[in-house]
DNA sequence: ACAACAATTCGACATATCTCGAATTATAGA
DNA sequence: TCTATAATTCGAGATATGTCGAATTGTTGT
């Protein structure tokens, strides 16, 4: 577990590889603005859409989808939480905030 | 070129897809703490280093240290000069501002 | 219990990525 | 010009990833 200058080497790169893909980073960003203006993104908020929502304007098998939320939920960018049928999606702030820092570190 | 919320999708997955190798991010994040703070990062200055002082401690092969460099520029990571028998490294600030922006946008 | 819908699991395949060693190019200095 | 050093290019091999379809699980409503 390499650590650098307070970051997790191991913990950043998953997370930039689950956002590099374009159908994946294309879930996360749409997941990221779906929270009204103001507000945090939580799953107490329930700012967040179902799984097949997200797939909507992306054109991959429902399979596929499912896969690619896996991923980015194992990279620890969003949760999950299953509502009668569907499964809704948030974005973990906590993680975003450590991106944020990365990037801010100069 | 997919475009959402101002940013572009397929630009935004390359530099992340860069990033997401734990050898390359080291790299990166070495070139961007290696800048003294408060100065920006740029070719100006020459706050960089040069190929085979950023694979001191990767422990990997000169061909791929060379192929990794070549990956972080391609996503507009970084930006390289020669200094006679080395080649500098330097982080460009403008993607790194890109990338800041994208995880503040909520 | 059954049908319909949402989502996941599994296996398979094509493609991409990471890494290396060997050979090559570029530069500096004797 | 010759040698040493820095870096790159190329080809190859192992591994990882993205995607799909078919089958399965979980939930709701009739």
């Amino acid at each position: 577990m390499s650590n650098c200058c307070g970051f997790n080497i191991e913990e950043l790169a998953d997370a930039f590889k689950a956002l590099s893909n374009p159908n994946r980073l294309q879930i996360f960003q749409r997941l990221v603005s779906c929270c009204t203006p103001g507000t945090l993104c939580s799953v107490e908020d329930l700012n967040g859409l179902c799984v097949s929502e997200l797939g909507e304007d992306l054109s991959v098998a429902p399979s596929t989808l499912s896969h690619h939320i896996k991923e980015l939920q194992h990279a620890g960018l969003i949760k999950t939480q299953r509502r009668g049928k569907n499964i809704d999606c948030f974005v973990d702030p906590e993680k975003v905030e450590l991106l944020k820092q990365f990037f801010n570190s100069q």
